[in-house]
DNA sequence: TTGATGATACGTGGATACAAAAATACTTTT
DNA sequence: AAAAGTATTTTTGTATCCACGTATCATCAA
């Protein structure tokens, strides 16, 4: 392998958390399904035990629920729980845009407006690329933020809602609502009132929730 | 063993997660200190391998850090990494308190003031519970917010944060302030002033930071 | 037909075994 | 005596194995 690429596949862990993770995150598997170690150590080649490790992981993560004796199921949101994603997701990322605005210069902002035009694209196209372009903007401006662990907890949430946001996406025929909310934070960051921009994130975040609330699986 | 005494310690690696935190939180082991699983396994007569997939889980919380091939070592927070958590928990937990006022009625305010005065209690017989008072105010709170997810993310929190808080309330002599803030959240909950509440929470919270950010081990 | 009972197959949790990688101790060389 | 290289020990990562728990399904009684 050559030296510039290095070690992509550290564990046989490393790998399958990735695999099952992707697979969760595109609604491969459905709430509810049970994971088999056997069944997934076979399809990427290696034993059960590290399979079983990643479970612990995904089990933290809130995406697979774990029990003693019972094994491994795909865990799903009920109405309630992913609006309690959202109220959370809605102050993280207030927060996250409040500490952004300050280290905004205007390269960043045209950044951000590049990712505004390519969400749009996405979204005409019809792609089901619009959830990771949208993600993409999102993304962004928490890494503005500069907060490592405040990064780290809103993806882990947004990896949580991705299927019902690709759900969603392929269903509704507005990704116009999300483009106006998105050019609002813009322009919020831009006018420099920090609470300003924290408010405007957290309507943005709390207006989607009921939309997609339509979209969980009744059956839990 | 008798039946209405059920399974207690469902499982090995349940035990052994219950067992390394708990060290963790009474600050039993330091930052950096290497935990070597075969020590541990022996420590609660089992192999290592439940004690291995319970570090993935204490990894997920970032009370550990496991690299591939080297272990799994103590984490330790940088003052800012601190300063971060005690940021997320002020929008966390000042939303917990804003859900958390509709649902209180006159019995909970009661309870939260027998946990002011157990804390202060605590507080003067210098005795070190006195973190586990002061957590539990914080924690009955987010408890009232009766949002599941939330409360997780918070105790979670808290356990990071929680030998700092040991070092730090073993060595401060002002419970007093603590008390007094903790008082002026109950005023702002019975003044029905959601908003209100948010911000004095918030501000409790973001004021306690730079008190610890001094006892945070500068080896780092 | 329905509900209890038991046999069977499957899956899970945990221990042990083994190979590979790091860390450590020990030479050897300069 | 210091540095570099080599051998040895320790520890990690993964695979395999076994015992137990759970679920499934057939059998039988009411």
């Amino acid at each position: 392998m050559p030296a510039h690429f290095p070690d992509m596949s550290a564990t046989a862990e490393e790998e399958a958390y990735r695999h099952v993770q992707r697979a969760l995150r595109h609604g491969r598997y459905k709430p509810g399904d049970r994971l088999i170690p056997e069944e997934i150590a076979a399809e990427i080649g290696m034993s059960r035990m590290p399979v079983r490790e990643a479970f612990r992981r995904l089990a933290s993560d809130g995406l697979v629920i774990l029990r003693p004796n019972r094994g491994c199921v795909v865990a799903g949101l009920t109405v309630d729980e992913l609006f309690e994603i959202f109220e959370i997701r809605s102050v993280l990322e207030g927060l996250a845009v409040r500490l952004a605005m300050p280290r905004i210069d205007e390269e960043a902002f045209e950044e951000l407006d590049r990712l505004l035009v390519r969400m749009e694209r996405a979204g005409q196209s019809g792609s089901s690329d619009w959830v990771v372009r949208h993600q993409e903007f999102h993304g962004r401006i928490c890494a503005l933020s500069q907060r490592p662990k405040l990064i780290h907890q809103i993806s882990a949430l947004h990896v949580v809602i991705e299927p019902y946001m690709r759900i969603w996406f392929d269903d509704c025929d507005k990704p116009h609502s999300a483009r106006e909310e998105h050019a609002a934070v813009i322009a919020a960051l831009r006018s420099g009132d920090e609470h300003l921009a924290e408010k405007v994130m957290q309507e943005h975040i709390l207006s989607t929730a009921p939309m997609l609330a339509e979209f969980v699986s009744p059956t839990r």
